[in-house]
DNA sequence: GCGTGATCATGA
DNA sequence: TCATGATCACGC
């Protein structure tokens, strides 16, 4: 079989691997592991950011953990379309819908997910099929204190809806940078939650999401989107 | 069933 | 056209 790839021992490591991948189309890439890319898009969701995984060596499994566990470098592989823009906004974590009392910015998951994170733009335009998407050039990323303060201010607006249990006045549009939207296979799965009077109950599972604008800049701030 | 990887598809 | 709300696949 395939040997798996072992896990970057360091960022600049990390950093060359995805270089080196810049310029290679998915179907090239998912070759080298003997697999072949789904032909339908509609069931083929999340496969190129499973596929980068596999490649650059990510051993966190889908555990609620960084992809890079010892580097604490969390991978998002991100469509854009053909000037190098993202097409989609990109899920970051599940929100607590339960138990947050006190739950400040500095702990919380979105900050430690969004502390160090690998961007690897994809193309991801409809008309181009999935093995002819070509993988873009990385960039590596850190929030600058703008950035930092931005998300943060999002963040606590968006907390406070959850935690005065206002899920039923949150919505995807509240948040500049960040917004809460379902995450979840369908809308009729419950998660633990709680109402307006803090009494338990179950509500649709949330996820935070950073919108397609604040990922351009990250993705323009370095030069070009694909290789 | 949950959390991961995300993108689809329809209404505004 | 485009973002919101809904959905699809995988590992465990």
């Amino acid at each position: 079989m395939y040997d798996r790839v072992a896990p970057p021992r360091s960022e600049a490591e990390l950093l060359e691997r995805a270089q080196e991948l810049a310029g290679l189309g998915l179907g090239q890439l998912a070759a080298r592991f003997g697999e072949q890319v789904p032909g339908e898009p509609r069931r083929a969701k999340g496969y190129a950011g499973r596929l980068l995984e596999l490649a650059l060596g990510a051993d966190a499994a889908s555990r609620p953990e960084p992809d890079f566990t010892r580097l604490g470098i969390e991978l998002k592989t991100v469509p854009v379309d053909a000037a190098g823009l993202p097409q989609e906004s990109t899920y970051l974590t599940l929100a607590p819908l339960r138990g947050l009392t006190g739950l400040a910015w500095a702990e919380s998951a979105v900050r430690r997910k969004l502390a160090r994170m690998l961007w690897v733009p994809v193309e991801g335009t409809r008309e181009v099929p999935m093995a002819a998407r070509r993988i873009g050039w990385p960039v590596l990323w850190s929030p600058s204190a703008e950035q930092e303060a931005a998300l943060r201010h999002d963040w606590e607006e968006l907390m406070l809806l959850l935690t005065t249990g206002q899920l039923s006045t949150l919505d995807a549009r509240h948040g500049q940078w960040l917004q809460i939207r379902p995450k979840a296979a369908n809308a009729r799965v419950l998660a633990a939650a709680h109402d307006e009077t803090g009494a338990p109950a179950a509500d649709l599972p949330r996820g935070f999401y950073l919108r397609a604008r604040f990922t351009a800049q990250i993705l323009s701030s370095a030069a070009g989107a694909l290789a």
